[in-house]
DNA sequence: ACCTGAACACCGTTCAAGT
DNA sequence: ACCTGAACACCGTTCAAGT
């Protein structure tokens, strides 16, 4: 409709003697960019699969190159995590009167967020405290304190939901990452339950309804913690 | 022999008779002595810090001799976490009349062993399902099933707790890592949660009674499963 | 049955240098 | 400001060989 879209003002002014192809072969190196492709390299080859070497071949530069955006490799772990763990925190959740619905989407989209990167499961435990979690910790705060849970009970009650979804994310995945061979895992699964009588009973590795699960306990330990 | 001087020279001349220092200086290579080494440059040295050439230095062997005993650095990865995780289930605890005592012992020993070993923590979500796990699902299944938790309930039940442990423990582990220069840490946890205005007031990150947020927030968990 | 060194195909990162 | 290759000090593991 307008003459002039809003995306031509957009910082890309590289028109003025740029050849075409180089821009559509390489875009230039960045933070964002080489954050990207090495979610890309985990989500494909999974945790030994990212190699500086390979970051920068799939990026189509030198391998040093890499080491002027960003610091080590530790660094561009710690970035994929990171970009995984995102957190906007929508602000109508403060007068919504639904406390505990708020409580399970905030708790059931970090885990969905998750395992939908597997590997993010095993880089959690090394550096569990970033911005985005420190984030979804105070939305934990400020929606039960709203809630009317004790103060002297806060702390305790924010920590153990907040410890009922790691603990879940992390069994989950790392079911995910055994069962590549789901045929073979399967058996495995049976034959080693066949010590263990009473999950055998009750099918405790062959129950497949991991969500139902998590929703389920998370019900439990809720009204656990809910004032009464 | 004396008169062949050119492979006396290379090697020392291990003499017919075994001199005695020998036997004490290094015991033969097996699965539990380099189970056990690997173990303690876990601990010294952290994730990192084990290297299939140091822990034969540590042995005193050839790097190559590690490969007869154990298949590669991944089996000993989880030889190493297996060793940690161990439970011996105690058998008196099928008659137990206070269940929800067993579960509470139970798990705190799981968390106090890990937390003893810090590195196991961000082993664990690559390798969830060993036999001592198992083992202590399998309690877990027979003191939650006795106590009176519904055939329904009980798969979500057992899980929950299960959750509910190793989130507290990797995240726990993880503060360890990450306080190593506790000053400067605790400074940045401050700075940090200015941002986080509720957390803040609430000192969700200052508080250092670790074992009794746990303890609380298992009895929150066990409050909501337990059968009415 | 158990142990070994040499060799291979990789790593992450420092450095001095190039634009 | 950004990128580079050569070089260093490591890795895990295969292999052929030694006892």
């Amino acid at each position: 409709m307008a003459a002039k879209p809003r995306s031509a003002s957009k910082r890309s002014q590289r028109t003025k003697l740029q050849p075409i192809q180089e821009a559509s072969s390489e875009p230039p190196l960045s933070r964002e960019r080489i954050v990207a492709i090495a979610v890309e390299l985990l989500d494909a080859q999974g945790i030994d699969g990212l190699t500086m070497r390979r970051l920068a071949d799939r990026l189509g530069s030198g391998v040093m190159s890499l080491y002027w955006h960003v610091d080590n490799k530790e660094d561009v772990f710690d970035l994929a995590l990171d970009s995984v763990l995102e957190h906007r925190g929508s602000p109508e959740t403060g007068e919504s009167p639904d406390w505990r619905g708020d409580v399970v989407h905030m708790l059931e989209d970090w885990r969905a967020r998750m395992l939908r990167h597997p590997w993010s499961a095993s880089l959690l435990p090394r550096r569990a405290l970033g911005p985005n979690i420190l984030s979804r910790l105070e939305m934990l705060s400020k929606t039960l304190s709203r809630a009317g849970v004790a103060d002297a009970n806060l702390n305790a009650a924010i920590w153990s939901l907040w410890n009922y979804v790691m603990g879940a994310t992390l069994t989950r995945a790392s079911f995910d990452l055994s069962e590549e061979d789901r045929a073979a895992a399967q058996q495995r699964l049976t034959h080693l339950s066949e010590h263990y009588p009473t999950i055998e009973r009750s099918r405790l590795l062959l129950d497949n309804d991991w969500d139902g699960a998590f929703r389920k306990g998370l019900d439990f330990l809720l009204d656990g913690l809910s004032p009464r």
